[in-house]
DNA sequence: TCTGGGGTCCTAGGACCC
DNA sequence: TCTGGGGTCCTAGGACCC
């Protein structure tokens, strides 16, 4: 059966919100920064790209673009609020709504369109309330699948409509360069034009054999893309898988080398990793350490642990014991920490006192810092950095309360 | 003031087992 | 005096997305 699918994808959307919350900053190039000192563009208001400012820009090439440049440190939470509003709007026109980051989400609409009479009409109603509610504007792709409804929201922004219909799909795709599907990149695009393919019509007419020889099964994927092929469904929240891995990693304010340093950083990561494992309703049983070096050179070493963990202190000592098995051949920029095999945790009544104590103790802290903020309690070795991790943002997180966490 | 952070999926090689 | 072979787990790295 044919569906229809909305892409929507919100207009540089933290910008955007902070130009809504402090009126002095609208009609001015604003870009939204990390909350730390090395930090990148996170995103640039509309008069900022103007200049030529773009995500992933480094500051000091931003402001020799554009020296007017506003920088506002972002504000996770306030970001966070508004999408959850704004996936509640979206909601109210079909349950099928996949949440694809803090700012994009996939609506298929097929059984609506009898109550509101077309897709158009439906992607006119959300943007008309997106827009009198937050003061946002969004581009809509309408589409019969996700990769072109994807495709057509990138057409026109800001405040875009566009719509792709089935018997226009080749004529679209014929010319169109790969690399504007989403899940064709810089290397797989390049791959691509080593074999003389650069366009989409090119892509679908090229032997499935031959990209199956250079891609495995990512080939047989991006025959049909080239095709404009993809039956993925759209899944709501309820719907889609669970987390598979935790975890959390930072840039430090300045490189450092000593064991003594990276692991009251490490203690600080795995305390945000495992509050969020514990929030989750998860236990895991591997952890990862990740570096960077100084020269961005990075690389991870994993160990899986005897049993399923959850603690802080247990992720703690398993990074530490991977951190002791290394060599360090340069100062450290970066540090991570992950949590994978994860598992629903079980909560069986505590054996020993001593333990049951400790669950209480780390239940009661996960409380505070629930209600009051990262960090707000923590262990006494981690009090100088108060405050420096508690403002971490990245867009691929999922607003509060949208993300599908099945707890045991 | 040199380059963020959180994820998913795939690949490839080695260990180990039957 | 080798050159089986499948399955699973583990590890490391890379591509991609926002």
């Amino acid at each position: 059966m044919e569906r229809t699918i909305l892409h929507i994808d919100m207009n540089a959307f933290f910008a955007a919100v902070e130009q809504q919350s402090n009126p002095a900053l609208r009609g001015r190039p604003v870009a939204v920064i990390g909350s730390r000192q090395r930090t990148i563009i996170l995103t640039a208001s509309y008069e900022a790209r103007a200049y030529g400012i773009k995500t992933g820009m480094m500051l000091h090439e931003a402001r020799q673009k554009c020296p007017d440049l506003i920088l506002v440190p972002a504000n996770n939470r306030l970001y966070t609020h508004v999408s959850s509003g704004i996936i509640r709007l979206m909601q109210d026109y079909t349950p099928q709504v996949e949440v694809f980051s803090i700012d994009e989400a996939f609506l298929d609409v097929t059984g609506s369109l009898n109550v509101f009479t077309s897709a158009e009409r439906i992607a006119y109603l959300i943007k008309s309330r997106i827009k009198a509610r937050f003061g946002l504007t969004c581009s809509v792709g309408i589409a019969p699948n996700k990769l072109l409804a994807k495709l057509a929201s990138e057409m026109k922004k800001p405040d875009g409509l566009t719509r792709i219909a089935a018997d226009d799909v080749a004529r679209v795709l014929e010319n169109l360069p790969v690399g504007e599907l989403c899940g064709i990149g810089r290397r797989t695009q390049e791959k691509l034009a080593r074999l003389g393919v650069h366009t989409c019509g090119e892509l679908g007419r090229f032997p499935v054999a031959v990209l199956r020889a250079h891609f495995g099964v990512v080939g047989e994927r991006l025959a049909l893309m080239g095709r404009g092929i993809d039956g993925s469904p759209v899944l709501s929240p309820e719907q889609e898988p669970e987390v598979k891995t935790v975890g959390h990693g930072m840039t430090l304010e300045r490189d450092i080398s000593s064991r003594e340093e990276i692991a009251r950083f490490l203690l600080q990561l795995a305390e945000m990793v495992g509050r969020r494992a514990r929030r989750y309703g998860v236990s895991g049983q591997t952890v990862t350490l990740t570096l960077r070096y100084a020269d961005f050179s990075t690389f991870s070493r994993q160990r899986v642990q005897p049993q399923q963990i959850w603690r802080s202190e247990e992720i703690y000592h398993a990074a530490l014991q991977i951190l002791d098995s290394l060599l360090l051949a340069q100062p450290v920029r970066l540090l991570g920490v992950r949590l994978s095999q994860l598992q629903p945790r079980e909560r069986q009544i505590p054996l020993f006192d001593e333990e049951r104590r400790r669950e209480s103790l780390t239940a009661a802290l996960d409380g505070v810092n629930e209600r009051y903020g990262e960090f707000s309690v923590m262990p006494a070795s981690l009090l100088p950095l108060k405050g420096k991790g508690s403002h971490v943002i990245s867009p691929a997180w999922r607003p509060e309360g949208i993300r599908n966490v099945k707890v045991s």
